[in-house]
DNA sequence: TTTAGCACTCTGGGCACCAGAGTGCTAAAG
DNA sequence: CTTTAGCACTCTGGTGCCCAGAGTGCTAAA
């Protein structure tokens, strides 16, 4: 899409990307011809950053700096130019390590520590998206009474989730009559997502069992509040910290901006879902203002999607600022994406 | 305890903390005579002020600055100088709003949004306690078949929490043989607390149960996780952006102590922990090196405990600079826990 | 005992200055 | 035509200096 550059500008904007990454100090024609050993003096390089810079690909915090990549030459880097080097062998046995340690837990748990290793890995804040529950089906709803007073409502899916919830019951139900209700509900439910359960379907159910039992008023009322309830997912973060790390937020009002971000769930959800759209199978990278959200425009925002049963789940991402490692992120990411569908699947 | 100053001594004290909580600049003892209507000239204040230092309540950052409390200041005028004014009508209002809206939800969300309430309303940070489970009594244990492979373990506590887990089963029970298993576990574990189902306990129960069923192992290593598992607590934050708008936040350094702590949840839980102990009813107020832990001995932690049916279940806390509202926080923290204590109650 | 007056001290903002880094341009060399 | 050396130019960031302002402590008078 972009131009194609010839192969020497390629190399001085890659070479520009790598060591601006590394020393987020702006790079300048000097450093490239030493550093990268092209055989070129720093004047013909001046000449050509000058090139790329009216192309659009770097810029100049002010005259007599280096340059610094922009994010159309993010893109381009990311596009034509990354190479995504393996993890070394020491690396990747510690990133399995922290993964798989402790075989038997929570779903929940997992998708914590993921995070965590995650941000860990990356130095810079994860993001996870809890398992998207509503894209799993109806597999089979069951209501058991605890005492007098109260239920307890089960619903699996076909993804092995198993939501719960404690209803308190206005009236006592037999057990026969209970038994009717749930397998009336099972007939009529089975092999939907859990999207499709709308409040009007659920409204149609009711008025069907109404003409048989009038007394499940309550039950139903919290079926609907707890399929609703759903829709808000959790997020699980990691590493929030490690912004404070990065010379682009030394400024104290960006970094509440991004900490008050953090703090809504809904939002950061609303985010990690509008990537998900655009690849379900593959990363994705969305530099600087290629991201809808206002408050990440300065950022990056690298995300994958993990999966139970090749059933797409929920999102994994890493934000950061535009100046991040993308080959190491992206190759973190990969590897943690595998092992969250292999974990869960099992 | 502290030795009791004379009536003009408290005056100034109590002015210069009143007005350096609202300011956080040193207060001079120009400030002082005028604004706070005592007939006397700045020199008299000067030496008052002077005489103060010397005891120790006062502290002047450099010379030639205005004082600003000492920790020991802080403490004399908690104990002795500060009134609890009441709230407005208005803020009262927008608080219980805030609390009570939407009546059905679950602990955690009833939780977290005390959480959020709470920062909110003193623009501090703020951390509540999870219900701490192990502090209620066994009640109920009920073992619900689910499918072939699984089964649902309920644990119902005297104070109606409701605890689920769902186990994988390694081989199938008859309706009987678990209904045994069941009856004998209540029987046993009726009335102890949490706390008490202790994991010899459990291999005690265990090995008496072998010689009937030998097939329940992984059951218990079930039971015996997810009791574990409960003594590990979440803890909510509320706000923890809020410290950056505090002047003494300024230094990123800071900062990332401060956000690093609060990504650690065993030692927030140990953090709140330590103080329920000091006093089970009211309100405790833990002022700078008065904290056991190091990241938090320039901040003032204020707690309190919140109970179902008197049974104290956990604590909530709200963390900020030693230069806070104390006044204002200790009555909305005592707003919130009545409120809590209802709201859970019913 | 209180107050007015005064000399003293410390901070923080503003300003000038300079070294360092890097550029663009020109002219020569390949 | 491309590359390179040379040079003048520009901008930043740190350093040192100055000064107003705020507040103090002390002394002497009320």
């Amino acid at each position: 899409m972009a131009s194609p550059l010839n192969e020497r500008k390629e190399q001085i904007l890659r070479a520009v990307v790598i060591n601006y990454v590394k020393t987020a100090e702006p790079v300048g024609s000097r450093t490239v011809s030493r550093s990268h050993k092209m055989g070129l003096s720093s004047a013909t390089i001046r000449n050509e950053m000058a090139d790329l810079e009216e192309l659009g690909y770097l810029i100049q915090p002010h005259t007599s700096a280096g340059r610094i990549p922009t994010q159309l030459g993010y893109r381009y880097y990311v596009d034509n130019l990354m190479d995504l080097n393996d993890l070394s062998a020491d690396e990747d046995l510690v990133l399995s390590n922290s993964l798989s340690a402790e075989k038997m837990r929570e779903i929940e748990q997992i998708i914590n520590n993921s995070a965590r290793v995650l941000s860990s890995a990356t130095n810079q804040t994860s993001l996870i998206m809890g398992p998207q529950f509503k894209k799993s089906a109806f597999h089979q709803l069951r209501i058991l009474p605890l005492d007098e007073k109260r239920s307890l409502v089960v619903l699996i899916t076909d993804t092995g989730f198993i939501k719960n919830k404690v209803i308190d019951m206005q009236q006592q139900l037999s057990q026969t009559e209970l038994h009717q209700v749930v397998s009336y509900l099972n007939q009529k439910l089975y092999g939907l997502t859990i999207d499709q359960v709308t409040t009007s379907l659920i409204n149609e159910l009711k008025r069907d069992l109404f003409r048989r039992l009038e007394i499940l008023e309550q039950a139903f009322i919290l079926l609907e509040e707890s399929l609703k309830e759903e829709k808000q997912i959790r997020v699980f973060l990691g590493g929030t910290t490690n912004i404070l790390n990065q010379p682009e937020f030394k400024d104290v009002d960006k970094i509440r901006r991004m900490l008050n971000l953090f703090e809504q769930e809904p939002l950061l959800f609303k985010i990690l879902e509008d990537t998900s759209s655009e690849s379900e199978n593959d990363i994705v990278v969305r530099i600087g203002a290629e991201n809808e959200h206002e408050d990440i425009k300065e950022c990056t925002l690298i995300t994958g999607t993990y999966k139970i049963h090749d059933k797409t789940l929920g999102t994994v991402g890493v934000l950061g600022p535009t100046r991040m490692d993308y080959s190491r992120v992206i190759t973190v990411m990969r590897r943690l994406v595998d092992h969250l569908n292999h974990s869960l699947s099992s």
